[in-house]
DNA sequence: ACATACTGTATGTATTTTCTATACAATGGG
DNA sequence: CCCATTGTATAGAAAATACATACAGTATGT
């Protein structure tokens, strides 16, 4: 068996016998007639046949040249085709997009967006897995994940798309209980539905302009592993809770929720979308977070 | 438009995605990981797509490096079929054999060698162009040309496959006139039948044992260029001639014609093959003088 | 839990291949 | 017969590839 088969002759032999001259096969392929000849006696020499027989004047196909160049064709032909559809992609964004979020915020900014860039992008699907765990990217083959927070794993690519606040929030019908407070401390008596996704569920630093901040300890309640369990519960009138903006700020608005302790911050979170370590990421997920980047007309505080 | 495409790197990938794994596709490939993994990176350079996800762990290939795949396992294959039809045609003859030779040596040589040559190699077509010009093996697409003589052109290559005797002859009607020969020079005042393809149709050097040749000017009675034309003359009893072994013995034998001065020789001429200036013989070819160059059994003197 | 073996990659160097820039022999046209 | 043009040859430069090794990360086995 011969060594190995050099592929990037073939379009050398084609344009010496599409041309019929090995000095303009080798202006057609900007280069110059040595090239051309060398690569040409190379891929003779590769498959012991002489494919084209030379006169100081004149080129053309052996027998055997003329049934290897009919090959030869289609096989660039296919090559061709296979890397302009790969440029295609990686242009025009199209296929399916993977994405996992987690359920709060993969419900109430996600969703939105996704049915935004499917109207954009018509040639993509989107596949939303929502979740609150860690999935790994790889071997999920998922393009993207959003997650909520600080970001710990820092073998991934990732990138911040947006902020949010966490916002103190009880049902109405506390509001008796809470409305009149004026400091944190008053807080620490108070029913709080702990959201133990969080690393440190009940410790919350509170801040009230240039002061430092005050750190409280709270006093769980209840207990619930996702945010939008944790909202159930202080809708219920389970206790006070911490919520991120996105969630909080519509039923704040809509009396769904009332704003505790609106004078006083909590810090502000990141939304970040996390790649799997590819060196080339594909247009849709580009253009996904092209989409998710452009600021948004949401204010919901203020 | 991109430079140009390396399509040698598509075996590196798809031994990867075929193998799920770099240290695999290299042993496959019978190289070292290292080559493979720079290899795929610059195929993915080269079209700006991350073809594989690779984790220390794992590989598998994106949606865009799947679709990939599946072009380059086609383009691949054709090539290596490309590249087998030509090694099976370069080992076993096949296709259309073009010969050219002269009328005499091809009729009462070739076209028998011929015969044989197709019954031994079935799949072989055989093309033989008699002509006693110097046909132009380039421009007519001719594999080979039998040659009678004195090599002259020595830009072709060329080799001696026979020899042949030349003798003088007569017809039998003539023997009254010639039997009584005993030298060379008794022959000027004969008719002779000059075969004008031949350099210097009316000088001859007869030999007669470890003697020095006697050179000897004949008389044109009749002049015909090609070698059957002047056997025709010769039996038509217009004069005496030389004629090629291959023509004359079998008549000698016979007793169409008779031998002249038997005892003098005239200068031996060579059988040569001659090939169009190209590197590698097609194996129809090479088969073909392998069975011209097998010592036939003919034993026309003697 | 920890050592271990194995993964893919990075790096530096050697080797091969390819390119560039000439010069050259051969050939056909004017 | 001169001259332009053909394909090839050659040497040196540049690039690509191969090789050997080292490394970081991670499954696996105990």
């Amino acid at each position: 068996m011969a060594k190995h088969i050099n592929l990037n002759r073939l379009a050398y032999f084609t344009a010496v016998v599409e041309t019929r001259s090995f000095t303009a096969a080798a202006q057609r392929l900007s280069t110059t007639k040595a090239v051309v000849s060398q690569q040409v006696a190379r891929l003779e020499e590769e498959i012991g046949t002489t494919l084209l027989i030379r006169t100081t004047r004149n080129v053309h196909a052996t027998e055997a040249g003329l049934a290897f160049y009919a090959r030869c064709i289609t096989i660039l032909r296919e090559a061709e085709d296979a890397f302009d559809a790969l440029a295609e992609r990686a242009v025009k964004p199209s296929g399916l997009l993977r994405i996992t979020a987690t359920f709060d915020y993969g419900i109430s900014v996600i969703v939105p967006k996704i049915a935004a860039f499917t109207a954009l992008y018509p040639a993509c699907e989107v596949d939303l897995s929502l979740s609150d765990e860690r999935i790994d990217l790889v071997s999920s083959n998922i393009d993207m994940a959003i997650r909520v927070g600080w970001l710990s794993d820092s073998t991934l690519q990732a990138r911040r798309i947006d902020s949010f606040r966490q916002i103190l929030v009880a049902s109405p019908q506390m509001a008796p209980a809470v409305s009149h407070l004026d400091s944190p401390r008053a807080l620490e008596t108070l029913p709080f539905v702990a959201n133990s996704a969080l690393r440190h569920p009940l410790h919350w630093n509170f801040s009230h302009g240039e002061d430092d901040p005050i750190a409280v300890r709270l006093r769980a309640a209840v207990s619930i592993d996702a945010t939008l369990g944790v909202l159930a519960a202080v809708q219920a009138g389970a206790g006070l809770s911490v919520l991120p903006d996105y969630i909080a700020a519509p039923l704040i608005g809509s009396g769904e929720l009332i704003h505790v302790l609106p004078d006083w911050s909590l810090p502000i979170g990141g939304i970040f979308v996390v790649f799997p370590a590819a060196r080339y990421r594909p247009a849709h997920a580009r253009a996904f977070v092209d989409l998710l980047s452009t600021p948004a007309k949401r204010c919901y505080c203020r």
